[in-house]
Formats: structure tokens, sequence, C-alpha cells
DNA sequence: AAGAAATTGTGCGGTAACGGACATAAGGAC
DNA sequence: GTCCTTATGTCCGTTACCGCACAATTTCTT
């Protein structure tokens, strides 16, 4: 049992970017920001970019920003960017685990066209950036038209079924030592650098295991030359090797990942994921 | 890690039960079965049910037939109306763990319809009974005419998504008792009975332990009197006690299972559970 | 510069589950 | 009935992780 208090940053006003800020397109400088950062809203047919692209709001995502609690409702689905954010369920002794990260690949909210409106987890920001948003109605509206964006929505929804399925199953199967690999490789995958910023404690708080367990895991891997860590910053040095080390968890997901989304028209979002693999 | 086989027979001849035996409604006897035995079945606006109804096929579901095999073609869904399936993932090394159960209130093939086509699941009756299924081309059909049935089914699989995930998190903070009286609850909730036709053996491959941890936790029931077992045969002898000793994670799937179907237009599919809950 | 806070390291006893070997018992086949 | 298969019970040492306590270190604050 995992007594330790969450991460539950209350979450203060929302820091919306006004649009007018970002660059256009044929300035020298690229855009600091855009939708197409997110592998959905760049998969995206132009018709219904379009639609949509004046309502996204470019949000800031700070670390341990909860954008929804359990059983809320959701306002807004979001599309992190350069940000990460975890799926928790948070049990009523506090203990928690996650059961799915999510992306630049992805979208949070996927309860609200599924139907229910809300869910029992509890999403968390888990590394700093960020993402656009939508309000929860434009997206119905959207998902409603059964068109690209439908399909493209319940693709990634599979995707993301696989993730929590399998995340059952490494936490019944493997060792902490192997799903923080799995972690770290599922966090890299989903931003541009091999820095991680997180503490022990904050891994150990996803992955449901004890801070010390965290501590000693990450101590083997940094002794074997895989990561360095100091005081919530993790650069991993050795990818392949990583890779050696994690369990058939994290290439299950990434295939189906990969499968699922990688031949959408007009689009590819997974090209990155497949960079990385090679 | 698991080495026991899972069951695994070869699918043999489906058992195809032709339409024709069954007795129409205004018999003396009622028919014994019919489609409207599975919730999602008899959920469905009468429009809907009238197109389907007449490619629903009544096929036997034997003990341990696989009806999907992990990443195999999806050739129908299936609607159990008195059999229970598991869906398990099994690993490279043969451990499993079942990640949901599907009854008589759900569909199997989830994933045709969310345009994944397979899954990296595997499929198993774990309660031998009967269902109903339909060609997936069907299927497929009706759920794009964006109707009832497409949003019913959107439901369900999110209330899949649940079990999932608290399936996770049960593996990582539960003991194999807790975990064990969960499944029993959820495979009560499934059908009319208190008895269960299912080894411990069988038991520890869906839960993904040591068939010994299961002697253990289900003998410790029965010295209590909340159970009586015996080569094969489980009666629940006291579900409250049960339901005492089972750790949250079953009321959240429950609960969150009612929430999601129990507001269905034109039919209650969770009435058995509430009433089995009062 | 000093103190406070946060992060990581470490040690120790306890426990649940593992892996394996084997004994016992209940049903079915003949 | 007798054999034989299947299912369950039990015991062993081992291991991974827990829960707790506290030390050591780095960074932040003032």
């Amino acid at each position: 049992m995992q007594m330790m208090p969450i991460i539950a940053n209350p979450r203060g006003q929302d820091r919306v970017i006004p649009q007018s800020r970002l660059q256009p397109g044929s300035s020298p400088m690229p855009a600091a920001h855009t939708p197409k950062q997110n592998h959905l809203l760049a998969a995206l047919p132009a018709a219904e970019f379009g639609r949509l692209s004046p309502h996204l709001e470019l949000v800031e995502m700070p670390l341990g920003e909860v954008l929804y609690e359990s059983g809320g409702q959701l306002q807004h689905v979001y599309f992190p960017t350069n940000s990460i954010v975890s799926l928790l369920y948070v049990m009523e002794n506090g203990a928690s685990s996650e059961i799915a990260v999510v992306g630049n690949e992805g979208i949070l909210g996927v309860s609200l066209f599924m139907g229910g409106e809300t869910t029992p987890s509890r999403a968390v920001v888990q590394s700093a950036g960020h993402g656009y948003r939508l309000k929860s109605q434009l997206m119905k509206d959207e998902f409603n038209l059964s068109g690209p964006l439908m399909h493209l929505l319940l693709r990634y929804t599979q995707a993301l079924i696989t993730q929590m399925a399998q995340t059952a199953v490494c936490n019944r199967h493997h060792s902490v030592e192997q799903q923080l690999c799995r972690w770290l490789l599922l966090s890299l995958d989903r931003l541009d650098t091999h820095n991680l910023i997180m503490t022990q404690e904050l891994i150990a708080n996803m992955l449901g295991v004890r801070r010390e367990g965290v501590t000693e895991a990450a101590g083997k891997l940094q002794r074997n030359g895989l990561i360095r860590y100091s005081r919530g910053h993790i650069t991993v040095l050795d990818r392949p090797r990583l890779e050696n080390a994690v369990c058939e968890c994290y290439s299950v997901v990434k295939k189906e990942f990969d499968r699922l989304l990688s031949d959408i028209p007009g689009g590819d979002p997974f090209q990155s994921f497949r960079r990385a693999r090679a």
C-alpha cells in the first residue's frame, strides 16, 4: 500500500496562450507551437482539421497539473504536443497505479466520445509541456459526424486499450526494474529528448511501487551505464541496452500503436516511433 | 512465471444450432435460447434488432474453446447468453493474465468496430454455455450506420476499458485471495447460478498466479464458509460475505457497468446486476 | 552563509508469492 | 472392483517487494 500522496496540485487558472502569439509558417523561425505536433491532429484530413483548428487552444501543461479528476466532468479534450499525461487509478487508501500514458500520439478524454462522459481515472501531467485543447461539445459534434476523425479516434482508443491491458499483464508478471525500463521507453517515445524531469518518488507513484524500489532499480540501471539521474533529472544514455532490458510488454504496445495508427490516410503519426525502433 | 499450458483446445467445427429448433415465444415452454438473453441485444431498439436478428446464429460455447487467437482475424462477433468468455494476454513464456471477462452483458470482438480488426488478446470460454454470433461484415455495416447500436457498443467498450484498467490496479495492489473473490463475483454476475464449473488450475491461469496460491486462497474461503468447492465445482454459499472480502476493484467495475449501461433507451441490460446487489 | 526542504541511499525485519517436489483424494474408464 | 487420470493439499527453501526508520546529499530559500 502506498500512502504517499499523489501529486495533485489544485488546478489553477488555465494558462491559455493566445493564438496571435504564434508565428505564421512562412516566418524564418519555425512556429514554436503548432497543433500538427500532435500526431492525431496531424493525421486529420484538411477538411476536418480546418473545422477544428479555429477552436484549438494552446495551453501550458505544468508538471503535476490534474487535467481530469476521477469521475469528474470533462470540459475539454486535450491533445498533448510536447507534454506527457498519465492516466492513474487512485484507490481508497491513496495507493495508485498508472494504467496508460498519453503524449503527442494521442488524446485525453476518450470517455467523452465513447459516451461515458467521465471515467474513474485521473489524468496528471507527468512531463511538463504544452498541448491543445478543445471544448467537449465541439469534440462530440465532430465525432458524431462519423467521419475520418471518428475512425481515427476509435483506432487510437483501441491502441490505448492495448496499453492498459498490457499494463495489467506487466503488473502481474514483471519486476520493478523491467517496469521501470518500460516506463522510461514509453516516455521517451513521446518526447524529442533523452532527458526526463521526474523524481523517483513520482515514478514510484506511477508504477504503484515503493520509492525505494525505484531507487534500487534505477541505481542498478545507472551502475550499468544505461541511464544517469540526479535529483529529478533522468538521462537515457544507452537506449539499445534499455530496450534489451525491458520486458516484452513495451514492444507489444509499440507495435500495436504502429499497426493501428501508421497507415492513416493523410498522415503517419508514428513515423518517429518507427524511426526510434530502427 | 506460469509455464502451465493454458486451455487451448483447437477450435473444432462451430456447433451452430439451427434457429428452427427454437420454440416461438407463445409456446407454453419458454424458449430455451433467445438473443434477448444477451443484454446488449436486448437493449437494441426494435429496428436495429430486427435488422440483425435474422443473421444471429446460436452457437454452443464449450469450456476451453478459443474464440479468438491473439492477432487473428475476427470472423464473427459473439454475444454470450449463458456463457462467460475470458480475454487473456498470453506472454512469450506461456504465462498469462486475464484482462477482462465478458458474459451476457457484453460482446466479444470489440476491436472489429474500433477499427483494429484484431487484438493481441486471446478469447477463451471460461464457463460453458451458448451465445449468438454475427458475421463480422454485418456487424461493421450496422456499426457504420452510426445509430443506437454504435453508441451502445461504444459505451460497452468504455465499460470494458474500466474493467481492464481496474484489473491492472488489482494486479498491482491486491492479494490473491482478494482477486479470487473479485473473480468469483464477476463470474457470478454473468450467470444465473451460484455454481461455477472451474478448476483451481484454470482460475490460476486466469489470474496469472500459481495454482497453489489459488488452492490456499480458496481453502481459506471454504474454511470460513464463503464457498464450497470440489474437483472443479465451486458453489458460492455466502455472497454477502464474499462481497465483504473482495477489494474495492469489484464495485468500481460494477458501478461503472451500471452507470454506462443501465439507462439505455429501450432496455435495462443490468437489471440483474442491481438485483444481485440489492 | 545558513537553514530548510527535497531527493536519494541504505539497512532491517516481515510477508506474500514463487518454484518445485510430492502426497492425497476423488471420479471416470475398463 | 481396480486402475488411471485429474484435482487438490502440503511442505520446503527462495525471492521480490513491503513498511519503516533514518542517514546523506543536493538544491532552494532567505
